[in-house]
RNA sequence: GGAGCGUUGGUCAAGGGGUUAAGACACCUCCCUUUCACGGAGGAAUCACGGGUUCGAUUCCCGUACGCUCUACCA
């Protein structure tokens, strides 16, 4: 890509709660080609909507980028040459631009109230604030310069709105989805400055992107039909050369059906939407995120990761400095992707694979000391791997080593008896005689000896390992029979076994 | 309603004028393991539909259908 400009990308979050998955990864796809091209990476704050400011919301954006690994270079907690990163301190320099379009023919002030306008929309069908009917609203346009002057003045509430001229054709290309036409007669007229004298989100990129120097937008594909707005506000303010490249991401769909997945599907479905826990100030609910839920922040970043993109390859495990290298926004698919959670704990289980058992126990230490308060570390340590190829979420260790730090609640002792014989009860006995004997308790030289004493008993193994298995776990579950006595020592071992034959007496 | 964008197996997807149309997840069968899981071997697509262009279209063009997004003084 010949890319002269200094790549400085930008991640521009609403904080109004949690970060999603779509969010995430629009985070990470700016991240990646940030990277890749070695340029910076800005999270910038679009908090211009005061009536939805979120108490807590802007932490939790910069806790979960930080659990990810996805670390700002410049942001309110990064700082930058470009602060403040708050578009609500930035709200002093928003004004001058907008009326700088009214002084250019480009804008215009409007006194409608949103009553008003409610009601106009309410009465037309497909009511737009545009050329075809900004000429009956009440605006600078229609009324005489000497009112609006006074109204001006007096402090009349009012917006400043684009003025866009009709039949006017918009092209740009999007660096995913290339040439994108529009008409502006299908447009309205925007909103650019509210009447709290904050900026719209459409002004507020612009004047940002273009005073942060960014070089490429990337956003969601829900922007794609106010670009063109955009791209005329660059137009009349910085110039098309100045603007960046756009990118317009594809949707990330609810796995069921279609359309944009919800934190809502999440609670439906069963499986987080959140990258991290976000406890809603007002209703004080929670809403489980992937970390909790017991994802490894490597799998979450790579499974977002092959959400939309790919390398060609077919590789599929990508490490976050890998994605950096390979990625490319080229490659980022048109369509949206519907989200396959068992596919994300697929991710998860490869990475619990790979990582080292020391590791795997720092995120599930806590629930580990609740659920085995006498369990060693260095014990846990050997169970999780002894469990590890089994579990695709981390609190499933808890569940999967149950056995091995405590006797079974419930064993299945029917699927026992029903086969049970004064022969098998013989071997147990024996069983456990040689237990008490032996010193040799690794589980290969118990596999032997167990093999050696059923045939001498002339029991076939299947006759006994399963009943073996059954009294040491307490169903048909768990990891080899002999790790677990192994594991458990002999006399546990040996005190389970004693455990279910009085049962079976 | 309008505009924009999209449409390859159940899902994610590669490919992109001539291919046996990759691979992954899930599912099913088998093997391994006398539990399960892991692992291994198999199994499934007339590339939305209809027209073109072409010697030849899943790939290019045009329509249609369907889906989604937007259509707020929200982002």
């Amino acid at each position: 890509m010949p890319e002269q400009k200094n790549v400085r990308v930008r991640f521009a979050p609403s904080p109004t709660g949690g970060l999603h998955l779509g969010g995430v990864r629009t985070a990470l796809f700016n991240y990646l080609f940030a990277k890749k091209h070695g340029g910076k990476f800005i999270l910038r704050i679009e908090d211009t909507d005061q009536t939805r400011f979120v108490p807590g919301a802007e932490e939790y954006i910069f806790k979960t980028l930080a659990w990810c690994g996805i670390q700002p270079d410049e942001s309110v907690q990064h700082g930058g040459d470009f602060a403040p990163y708050r578009q609500s301190e930035r709200k002093a320099s928003y004004a001058q631009y907008a009326e700088k379009l009214i002084a250019m023919g480009k804008a215009y002030y409007a006194f409608d109230t949103a009553e008003e306008l409610e009601e106009k929309r309410k009465q037309i069908p497909n009511f737009q604030y545009s050329s075809a009917t900004r000429l009956q609203l009440k605006n600078s346009l229609t009324l005489p310069a000497d009112e609006v002057q006074k109204l001006l003045a007096n402090g009349t509430p009012y917006v400043i709105r684009i003025l866009l001229e009709p039949n006017e054709d918009i092209q740009f290309t999007d660096l995913i989805r290339g040439e994108v036409h529009f008409n502006t007669s299908t447009l309205d007229d925007k909103v650019l400055l509210k009447a709290d004298g904050m900026p719209t989100y459409h002004l507020a990129v612009v004047v940002d992107d273009f005073a942060m120097q960014i070089s490429h937008a990337f956003r969601g594909e829900e922007w794609l039909p106010s670009a063109p707005v955009h791209i005329l506000l660059w137009k009349y303010l910085f110039g098309l050369e100045a603007m960046p490249q756009w990118a317009h991401l594809p949707l990330i769909l609810k796995p069921d059906g279609n359309g944009k997945l919800s934190k809502r599907d999440g609670e439906r479905l069963g499986f987080p939407v959140f990258a991290m826990d976000w406890t809603d100030p007002k209703t004080n609910e929670t809403i489980t995120g992937f970390k909790e839920r017991g994802f490894l922040p490597q799998a979450f970043v790579n499974m977002l990761a092959l959400l939309g993109w790919n390398d060609g390859t077919g590789t599929e495990i990508f490490s976050l400095p890998e994605l950096c290298e390979k990625f490319s926004i080229e490659r980022v698919t048109k369509s949206g992707a519907k989200f396959d959670y068992e596919k994300a704990k697929w991710f998860n289980a490869a990475y619990i694979q790979k990582t080292p058992a020391e590791i795997l126990t720092i995120p599930i230490a806590d629930a580990v000391a609740a659920a085995y308060p006498n369990a060693t570390y260095s014990d846990f340590l050997k169970a999780i791997n002894l469990v590890k190829d089994r579990c695709a979420l981390l609190p499933e260790f808890i569940e999967q080593t149950a056995y091995l730090f405590a006797a079974p609640k419930k064993i299945e002792i029917a699927t026992i008896q029903e086969k049970w014989t004064t022969e098998k009860n013989t071997f147990f006995e024996q069983w456990t005689d040689f237990l008490a004997s032996t010193n040799a308790i690794d589980a290969a030289n118990l596999e032997t000896a167990f093999k050696t004493l059923a045939a001498e008993n002339n029991l076939k193994i299947g006759e006994v390992m399963l009943p073996f298995r059954i009294m040491l776990v307490g169903g048909k579950f768990g990891i080899a029979v002999f790790d677990i006595a192994s594991f458990i020592g002999v006399e546990e071992t040996i005190a389970r076994i004693r455990f279910t034959l009085q049962q079976l007496a």
